[in-house]
DNA sequence: GGCGGGATTATGTGCAGACATATTTGTGTA
DNA sequence: TACACAAATATGTCTGCACATAATCCCGCC
């Protein structure tokens, strides 16, 4: 036990997993805990709030903290920009625009960014490589109207890179799932149709306003990985 | 602006938001802040520190706090017991236990749980199901020695929820993948082998020892989501 | 010009005290 | 018994101050 408020979260999350604390049961109070400890009660405070955020404990006014029950595992996930992930790897990142026009989206993505019927988005299609091999196949629809009169040449530049330079900062959502490969996924990838591929949709807004659905096909046989 | 630490961390991100602070720029040190605010500097230090784990500042001692170059997306994922997150969707939920016996495991599984040669597991198969149909095809692997003696039957209760209950906080690290549906999982879910299916695979360690190795096969159409 | 080392500085952490807020708990009343 | 209300209490937040720590800056020296 060396020093500081992690000393004390480490302290305390080790009660808890020799189950001195068992789970559901409450733990002193921050004045109990800062006079064991020797400290300010704000200290102890930083401690178990760390651990709350987490999702080893559970906090509530005046009831106490207390031992989550079932421990809800919270991983935090970094969604790197796909050249970020590949140059991780060690690899050289290239990137290829295949197409890029005007489109009425399909039902399911009107629905997503909850567009009024009629309108027209975007519709790029592009593939990014590690060392030369095809890595994420992107079917990206973009609403132009959210770009804010500008209409950047997605040649050189990647929408996502593009995006996160001039839109940062967005909110949205992410879903992971796993599907056949398309048509279009086939030939990129240089695989047959149906194959399992490994698939990221994400819708991103402004304040209000869809900016883009963009969905990304993951080379056969990747694997997301975290630690929890 | 109403108050409180929430509110200066709101008026941050709006700036940032309306790049009057952009990306790669620094801001007001913590005590410039705390006199525009008209509060403590610990309350603007609150506000930053809860920006910069969320990935949209970067503080570094004495060279102070900027806006992150490139936004690094940071979502927590919260991954439930099964149970629960079948009941969150208002389905009831069944588990049955398909098979359970010692074996020697397969290469990549004892190299992954870093086993010593000729160890034997315990391998369990079970279904988990939603309002009677099948939900997730479970594979698990679960090192006896990492038990303390105890041989809990899991015929009643899943290895998931008794590994909840009686060994709750470990660490371990999950991988997210999308893989063809082998023969055991086709003949669960009724399809067609080489389906595509989502694939949860987690490993699971006290302070040294592999506890277990599970691999989750998701119904098919699964999607897991999440905010960012 | 290049380099080393100390002064400077912004964040990181800590303390003691105060008040705010949400619950729970106990009490008195209908 | 049931219910409304008040007291008690643990956490949540804030202030103001202090010192620690890690970079950076800058000055003097070679």
């Amino acid at each position: 036990m060396s020093h500081g408020w992690e000393a004390i979260r480490a302290d305390v999350l080790r009660r808890i997993q020799t189950r001195e604390w068992g789970p559901g049961a409450a733990i002193p109070t921050e004045e109990a805990l800062s006079r064991e400890f020797g400290c300010a009660r704000a200290t102890v405070g930083r401690a178990l709030r760390d651990l709350a955020a987490t999702g080893v404990l559970e906090r509530r006014r005046k009831a106490g903290t207390r031992v989550a029950m079932r421990p809800v595992r919270r991983a935090t996930l970094e969604i790197p920009v796909i050249r970020q992930e590949v140059e991780r790897r060690g690899q050289t990142y290239a990137y290829r625009l295949l197409a890029d026009a005007p489109e009425p989206p399909p039902l399911p993505v009107a629905l997503r960014l909850r567009l009024p019927a009629g309108a027209v988005l975007r519709h790029l299609t592009c593939l990014h490589s590690a060392d030369g091999r095809p890595f994420i196949c992107e079917d990206r629809w973009l609403n132009p109207a959210a770009l804010g009169g500008q209409q950047p040449d997605f040649a050189a530049q990647s929408a996502n890179e593009w995006l996160v330079a001039n839109m940062p900062y967005t909110a949205g959502d992410i879903a992971f799932s796993a599907a056949g490969a398309g048509a279009d996924d086939a030939a990129a990838f240089g695989i047959d149709p149906g194959t399992p591929l490994f698939i990221v949709e994400r819708t991103t807004w402004t304040a209000d306003t869809a900016i883009t659905f963009v969905r990304l096909a993951y080379m056969p046989g990747y694997r997301l990985r975290m630690t929890l």
